[in-house]
DNA sequence: TGACTTTGACTACAACTGTGGTACAAATTG
DNA sequence: CAATTTGTACCACAGTTGTAGTCAAAGTCA
C-alpha cells in the first residue's frame, strides 16, 4: 500500500518525533501546511487503516507511533521514481540532480569522497547488464 | 496540470520518436505494458486535455505530438520529489541514490567529474541559506 | 459490396486523494 | 453543573487515476 503526497508529510512529523498525539501533528503541521485539523485526523486514520501508522489508546486520545520505517519508504519512492522518471537508470538520476542545482561546494566535497568511498566497494564490473536506455 | 504515471509512460514513447499515431504507441507500449489498447487511448485523449500533447489530423487517424519537453516535465517531477521526499535537500537525496545502488566503477568516475566541473561553478559560498532539515 | 477492423468520441466505474463536515462522548472550565 | 472544547468515528464529495466498454464513422479485405 501507498503512502499519498499529504500522508506523506503527516508521516513525516512522526518520524521526527515518536509517539505523538494528533493534536501533536496538528501543531506541527500548523507551521507549514493551511490544513484544517479535521484534514489532518484523516490522514492520520487513513495511514492507520494502511498500516502505516499504529496508535496506542492514552486515556481519551491517541499516540501514534509510526509502523513503517522511514528508511524503507524513502527507499521505496526514490526507487520507483527512478524507474519511472529515469527508466532504473540511477547514474543519470544523480547526474540530472548535480546539473539541475547549486550546490555548495561544500556539499561537493562530501558527495565526491562519497563517490570515492562508493568505488573501492563498486564491483571491479565496468559493465552493468542490460539497462534499456 | 500534472502527469499521471500511466501517463507518463505514454509521453516516454512519444518523446522517444514524434509524431506518432495511437497504433505506434500501443505497439511501443506493448513490449513493457499489459495495457488494452482502449486503456492507451483513452492516456493519450487526456494528454491532449492536459495539454501534454497536441495531434493533427492525418486521415482518420491522429497524428500525435509532445507539447511539453521532457527536459522540462523531468525537472519538475524531480524538483517536487525533491522536495516531498528530502525536504529539498538535493544533496541528502543524491547521496541517497549513491549510497542506496551499485554503481558501476565507470558511473563513479563520470559521477565524480561531473562533480568536479561542478565545483568550478559552484559559487564560492559554502552554506546555503535557510534549507530546513 | 458486405463483413470485419480501426479509430476517435463519449461513457463507466471503482479506488484513491484532498478536503472537510456531523455526531456524539469525554474532558475541561467558568 | 452547564457550556465549551477536544477527541474519535463515520460520512461526504468532487477530482484524479487506472482500466476499460459502447457507438458510430471510416477503412480494409475477401
Amino acid at each position: 500500500m501507498q503512502i499519498s503526497d499529504a500522508e506523506w508529510d503527516v508521516m513525516r512529523v512522526i518520524w521526527e518525533e515518536e509517539p505523538r498525539t494528533a493534536a501533536d501533528v496538528i501543531a506541527a503541521l500548523k507551521e507549514t501546511h493551511d490544513w484544517n485539523h479535521r484534514t489532518i485526523r484523516t490522514l492520520l486514520a487513513r495511514l492507520v487503516e494502511k498500516q502505516a501508522l499504529s496508535y496506542e489508546v492514552d486515556g481519551s486520545r491517541y499516540l501514534y507511533r509510526s509502523a513503517v520505517k522511514e528508511k524503507d519508504c524513502i527507499q521505496q519512492r526514490g526507487q520507483s521514481f527512478a524507474a519511472k522518471v529515469f527508466g532504473g537508470d540511477v547514474s543519470a538520476l544523480v547526474a540530472h540532480f548535480v546539473h539541475d542545482n547549486q550546490l555548495t561546494s561544500e556539499e561537493i566535497a562530501e558527495l565526491s569522497q562519497l563517490l570515492e568511498e562508493k568505488s573501492k566497494t563498486a564491483g571491479q564490473n565496468t559493465k552493468k547488464r542490460g539497462k534499456r536506455k
